[in-house]
DNA sequence: GCAAATTAATGATTTATTCAAG
DNA sequence: CTTGAATAAATCATTAATTTGC
């Protein structure tokens, strides 16, 4: 019995999860995630959680609630495509490794391979950070520009979902998807992220810094978790 | 003093290093570094030494060499270029800020913000890792397919380049950019850095692994450093 | 540049398989 | 051996991206 909490108890065919979040109307539109909520989703599933219990389940749905309507089944179906996708393409990747091992080269433009993805070309991705606080509310994210997407680790690593209301003192961070604790307080972002971090407040805001990075005034929504 | 070893003797104009790697001609090409060089690059910038001493220069191009030809003074040119490049966009975006604080928008656009950047979108760029051995070689890189380039911290990070050859038993990584050490011996790929991660060693070819994303095969170059 | 047409991604459903309890 | 819960695999359907013709 030590599979306790698992089971959704309504796995296949009968949805009797809530519907859907929308009350627009009669019309049954699908869940379009934000991208800050793939970001979060995808954080959770590559910090090993590739298939949550129904409470886990439940307390990442409310997570992604503070930035957009989403039910815990949006959160279900989300795991379970993941997991699905995730294991074709690898099955696929394996099959044609053993079918000609020189395919290997166009296995690699696939993933993108490290010529492409990272410097030297002018697309300038940013690194996004989002901060939470002790609840794992929402605060804001920070956005880097650059020439490459790259981030300072911070220090603790959340792997367990579970944990996410829980280390009192801590600020949960995400930086390019992984999820991370660090100490709460006033930090240097500079020293943490780098020479051109900025702060960007989720209602897309810049939020101003001084020349260590460090927030000049305090943050309006969720509690202060980060520098007064 | 605590400003020790710095101090190049030639800081700005005249070379006194040497002039360039290349032996090809006397056409005077200028270096074109590699995609992986520039992440080493930003790699060392964003872990803080953004004026490197002539020691930590010469470290520097030793390491960048086992990616193609460079010299001291191409390390040299780069660092005072990205310090320049770095202090203007900083006081670009700060002189927008003052201007019109609703600029602030702009500027987060420029950064790519948090929309475009992440997931949802197709394109599939990849999160670049490159691992080392104790001396700093370069092993192979590990680049990860999927929705979104995000990757798992590894445990130490160092950010003090001049310690790249010191830590026996320990592999330095880096990921997105990031320069983190990691102690050495088999790892699980997968649990590291998510389910659908490549490894790609440097010459292009992809690494055959297990259901774990470890190597399956030792590697040809360098000592192992990882798994056998 | 714009908007219809097409294609690619991906959320939601359905069907098949696995496995444990009785 | 049967049953039911839980997943995995396959499929459907809608949304977002991209292309194409004006």
């Amino acid at each position: 019995m030590e599979d306790s909490n698992r089971g959704h108890s309504n796995s296949s065919s009968l949805q009797r999860f809530a519907p859907n979040g929308n009350v627009t109307g009669p019309v049954r539109t699908r869940w379009t995630p934000k991208a800050e909520q793939i970001l979060i989703l995808e954080s959770i599933f590559n910090s090993g959680v590739v298939n949550p219990t129904k409470d886990e389940t439940a307390t990442i749905r409310r997570l992604l609630e503070q930035l957009g309507p989403v039910g815990d089944a949006n959160v279900f179906y989300w795991f379970q495509n993941r997991r699905s996708r995730s294991r074709r393409r690898q099955r696929q990747l394996q099959a044609s490794l053993v079918a000609d091992p020189r395919a290997a080269g166009v296995a690699q433009q696939v993933g993108g391979g490290v010529q492409s993805s990272s410097a030297s070309s002018s697309s300038s991705s940013a690194a996004n950070v989002m901060l939470m606080d002790d609840s794992a509310q929402y605060l804001f994210s920070v956005s880097r520009m650059g020439l490459m997407e790259s981030t300072q680790s911070p220090v603790v690593r959340s792997s367990d979902v579970s944990q996410l209301h829980h280390q009192p003192g801590t600020v949960t961070v995400f930086i390019d998807g992984v999820l991370n604790e660090v100490p709460s307080g006033p930090k240097d972002l500079r020293a943490m992220f780098g020479q051109d971090v900025l702060l960007v407040h989720s209602s897309g805001e810049l939020l101003p810094v001084n020349e260590h990075g460090i927030l000049v005034q305090s943050l309006q929504m969720g509690r202060k978790a980060y520098l007064e």
